[in-house]
Formats: C-alpha cells, structure tokens, sequence
DNA sequence: CTGAAAGCGCTTACAG
DNA sequence: CTGAAAGCGCTTACAG
C-alpha cells in the first residue's frame, strides 16, 4: 500500500507541487484548465493529502481534541451520550476525535498534549466556574469550544443549557398540580458552573413560584442518590417532589422512596434531568427534562469546526430543554405525616 | 509559548541534533557523559519531542486508534465501562487516544483513516466471526489487537472473554439450583463472534448439565429485552431461569415479568452478562457475570503498546469471567402453569 | 495564474 | 561514540 503523494499528482497533472497545494486549499486563484486536470490525477490516483505533514508544515491536523475527564465507576446514559454525539458528529466531518480523560484539575497534562500539537483545537466538557484550561489554552491561542460555562466568559464560545427555562418548566408543572414542597438533589461540586447555575436557577424559580426550597447534595451514582434521598426524607418528610440533577441519581433516590413506601407518584412526584431516550421500567415511566445532550454535541462541534475554519459565527449558545412529562408526576396529595 | 525544539537541545548540549534523537530512542550508544549533558538540557529547557514531525519522519505518533461502532441509542454501561477504561489506559501511557465510531460495515472509512497514518495502532471492538477490517489491516501492515475473535484467528492478537466458562458458571449454579427449562436471552447479531460462540457454549452447557436449552434473540435495548422476555413467558411458560446478554436487556426482561406477576427470584431466577458495578435496585440485586471489561480495556492495551515497542508478547489471552451471585436467583420452584 | 525553494521538527542511513 | 545531510509530505512566502 504505497502512499500517494502531492509529487505524484503534480507530476501526473504536469503542474508544480504548490499549485496542486493551492488547488487544494483555494487558497490562490488556479485556472480551470489546470484545476480539472489536478483533480483528475487527484480522482484517478485516490489521493487523499497527509494529514501529520499538513500539521507539520503549519496546516491542519484534521483533529479534535475532546477533554472529558472520566470516572470509570461514575459514569452516567448522559455522559455517555455526550460523548457518542460529538465523536459520531467528528468524524462524519472527516475529522479525528480524539477523547483525553486526565483528571480536570490536571492541567498539566493537557497542557503537555497541547503543546504537542497533535489537535486543531479542543472542545471541553465539565467546565469550571474558573477553569485554568481555559487560561491555558487561550494564551497558547489553541481554538476551543466550551460545553458549559465559566463565571466570565468574555471571548469564549460556549453551547449550555438554559437552565433558567428548564428549572421554570420543572417548577411551573409541579407548582400546577399543587407542590409546595420541592426538593432539588443536585450535584455536589461547587466549582462546576453546571452546579452554581442550576441551584440559583431553582432557588429564584421555587421564590418566584411561592414555593418551599430544599437542596440536597449527592454525587454522581446510584447510592448516593438513594442516601441523598433517605436524609431528605427523614429531615421533611413534608416534601411532595423532587427534582434531581441526573437519571441514575434518580434511580437510587426512587429506590429508596419505594423501599420506605413512599408511592411515586401518589405521595411523592419526580422529574430528573437526562434526556429523551433513556430507559425506564413499564410501572414507572419517568417524566424528564430533556437537555438534548445531541443537539449540545452538535452544536459545540460545528462551533468549533467552523472558528477552525475562520467563519465568524455567533458563539454563545444556549439550549432551552424540554420537559417531557410521563407518569412519575401527579398532583400533589395533601399530606399530614 | 515558543516551542522548544530538538535543535535548541542540541545546541544547549553542545551536541547534534542526532545524537540528541539517538539518546532518546536509544537506538545507539551514547557516552555517559553527553547523554547527561543532553538530559540536563532537556530538563532545564522542558523540551518534549513534537510526535507529528516525529510520525512523519518515520516514528511514532504515540496515537492509538480505538474502533467501536456507536449508536448513540443503543449503548449500555458495559460499552461505556470498555471506552473509559481503555482511554484512560492510552492515556495514562502517554498516548493519545483516538476514537472511531464509523459504522462497522463502512470499512472505507477506517482504510481513509489507517492510510493517513494519523495513528500507531489500532484496538478493535465488535469483532466479526469473519471480518473485513482485519483484512485490511493485516495488509496495510498496521499493528492491531482485537477484543474479540473472528473464525480463524491465525497470526492474530487478541483478548477475549472466555464464554464456556462463562455459561458453565451460570448453569452449574442455575443447575444446582434444580432448574431444568433455562433461556438466554442473546444477542440479535450473527456476525459478531462473541454471540456465535455465546450460543454453542451455552447449549454445550445445557447438554452437559442434561438441562432444557431454550434462546431468544433480541437487541440491546430495555425494550426489546422487554418484548424478547414476554414472547419466552408466553411459549415456555415451564421456564424457571434466564440469562440475559447484557444488563440493559436484563431490565427489560425483568420488567415484563415483574408486570406480569412472575416474581424474581421466586418464580424466575436471573443473570446478567455485565460488571462489577452496575447499579442496581435495592429490592432486587442482580447477579451478574462479570466480565472484567477493565482489565480486557488494560490487557488489550497493553499488548498493543508492547506489540509496537517490538516486544514479544503472548497474543492470545482469554479472560476469565467471575459469577457474582446477589438475589436475583433461587431454588427452582416447582411450576405447574 | 504558476513555479522553485525554504522550512516545519523530527529520524535514519551514511560516514567517520 | 558522534556528526552532516537527506528525507518524511506537506505549506507558504518569494518571484515572476
């Protein structure tokens, strides 16, 4: 399997090594003629440029790097979501995904992978409030795209949910059928802006709508939801719904409730955040907020693979969710425990 | 952030730029005393040799390749657990770690890719009992491993799960407990090696444990895990024990038997094909065949780091499942329905 | 509109 | 044990 070089379709086109570049790039004007002949030897030899010398001589890699610092044990359907929709968006644009996992607060590590240059730029997942990558990675002028935000975030391109919209149509419905006593379970790291935004967004949202707030904070796993849910019970067991930040945080604090036979969702109604397709048992069907983990994949990568490429695009995006109503909601029964 | 090149080494040494390279790879003797000089050098200027150049001037990208078909609705724990696991793996190595989640029959892609040169090696996922991509591959002269099988597995490397030991685990125990009508439920997927040899062992187990071999196909979904279930409770209605692919089918199963009334583990007993830590309700702890998705992610690693170091290495591993029994079985009741 | 040449940062024969 | 030089396959000033 010889590789196929410029050389050769230069020299089977009759032009120079450089114009077959140009031809390629559109980056000078090239006559018709020889344009045709080019990509005919381009067509009839199957030559598709070499993507590590295109770097090395100050081109482009073809590659995105995907920053995603990941826990085997603690890994949810949304992570996971995340990370099939951008890789499968990557590489239908022809270019190469690449996953780092190091640990977030190693910024170290990707500052080495960084500097090697092996990406043309970088989409990062779990965004802190302030977030030393993002220093790092705009004082080496690498491109990136944030899936999250920081506290400031001016001159950074950013795709996250509306959180704002999604704890209102959380708290409009539960508010509706008669809820005044509304627990959110929320994430227990401070220093993701996911985290600060979502909690403000629910407390401002139970103020507006008159109704009483609880948080409780839990990590990301089944028993800790359920544990996060038995404290919660046992300190106000006045508590009519809850809202949790994540599915399998939702699974163990619904396990916790049914075991205490507390019915879901005669005496206690639960809504998590996920999105549209996770699965649940036939006896309970789960009402969810839909963040559209796809569409922020999507987003983010075509952000990114359009700065690459110089567009000018509007880069601050939010995406509003949706609530999608099943049957783990129902009006709020008057309780006297 | 100028980068420090090998030039600057070299020139700080009071060395060529050749000796430096030779120091690194040590692919030719240097004194004692300039190989400390080029040390020191390296230290105080912080220098890390840039793999594109390095992979284009005949060496090593330090990438690896990792293919594995997704579909974004269709992927379970077990798929995330092998993805995180052997990223973290890569990485952890100091290599990149490149994603690729091309269709498994779009073998064009995958040439597109290894004919870039982009990476070292490749880990290949989803193997087929006869599979293109391996062809291919093997003829590009790229250094690959598979978890997984195909037919002939000549001159192969590859880490496996050893299924006959798997079902003889499942059924000596399933057996023990007086069951005699045992389903598996397995995957809808005759290319794939892993289902192929699923089978055969476990109708060779149940030959051998004189039990009633009963398999029905479905896909990896709670829903069709759910439907594969209810079609089995319907014609065989004597079954008292089932074993189940993958978890995400197992909750489907369990779910149309807990609506129907067939209490678990009562009237049906269960199994799953999983790992360690799946999480799983309270009320109802699954057993599962761990598979060790971690130490295949790290043993499949592992030998493609050592195959493109030179080192010879035993290529042909199957690992050994461990059945970890919770609740989800008991003694067989004697069924007259 | 097109070409000859330098250069990206390495590795590896070739020579000593 | 060490160095000078060619070359990997591109891009991009420089020149016309």
């Amino acid at each position: 399997m010889k590789r196929v070089t410029i050389a050769d379709v230069a020299a089977q086109a009759g032009v120079s090594k450089s114009t077959v570049s140009h031809a390629l790039s559109g980056k000078r004007p090239i006559s018709i003629a020889t344009r045709e002949r080019i990509q005919h030897a381009i067509d009839s030899l199957g030559y598709s440029p070499n993507p590590v010398a295109q770097r090395l001589a100050g081109g482009r890699s073809k590659t995105i790097g995907y920053v995603f610092p990941l826990y085997t044990n603690h890994i949810a359907g949304l992570e996971m979501k995340f990370i099939a929709s951008t890789a499968n968006e990557i590489n239908q644009a022809d270019y190469a995904f690449m996953l780092l996992t190091h640990p977030a607060d190693d910024v170290d590590s990707l500052h080495q992978f960084a500097v090697r240059g092996l990406v043309d730029g970088f989409i990062l997942m779990q965004i802190r409030l302030d977030d030393p990558r993002v220093d790092l990675l705009q004082q080496a002028g690498i491109p990136f795209v944030l899936v999250g935000r920081c506290a400031d975030n001016r001159d950074l391109s950013y795709v996250d949910v509306n959180l704002v919209s999604a704890m209102d149509q959380c708290l409009d419905h539960l508010s509706d059928l008669g809820h005044q006593h509304i627990a959110y379970l929320h994430q227990d790291a401070p220093e993701l802006g996911f985290t600060q935004r979502a909690q403000q967004a629910f407390f401002e949202g139970c103020e507006q709508h008159g109704v009483d707030p609880l948080v409780y904070p839990c990590r990301l796993s089944f028993d800790s939801g359920a544990a996060a849910m038995a404290t919660l019970l046992e300190q106000h067991p006045e508590v009519t719904a809850v809202i949790t930040w994540n599915n399998t945080v939702a699974w163990g604090a619904i396990d916790v409730a049914e075991t205490r036979g507390v019915h879901i969702p005669g005496d206690l109604s639960i809504i998590s955040f996920g999105h549209s397709n996770f699965t649940y048992p036939a006896r309970l069907p789960l009402s969810v907020v839909d963040i559209h983990p796809e569409e922020m994949a999507a987003q983010a990568a075509q952000l990114l693979l359009q700065k690459l490429d110089g567009e000018p695009v509007e880069s601050q995006r939010l995406i509003k969710p949706t609530l999608i109503l099943r049957q783990s909601t129902a009006v709020s029964a008057v309780k006297s425990r």
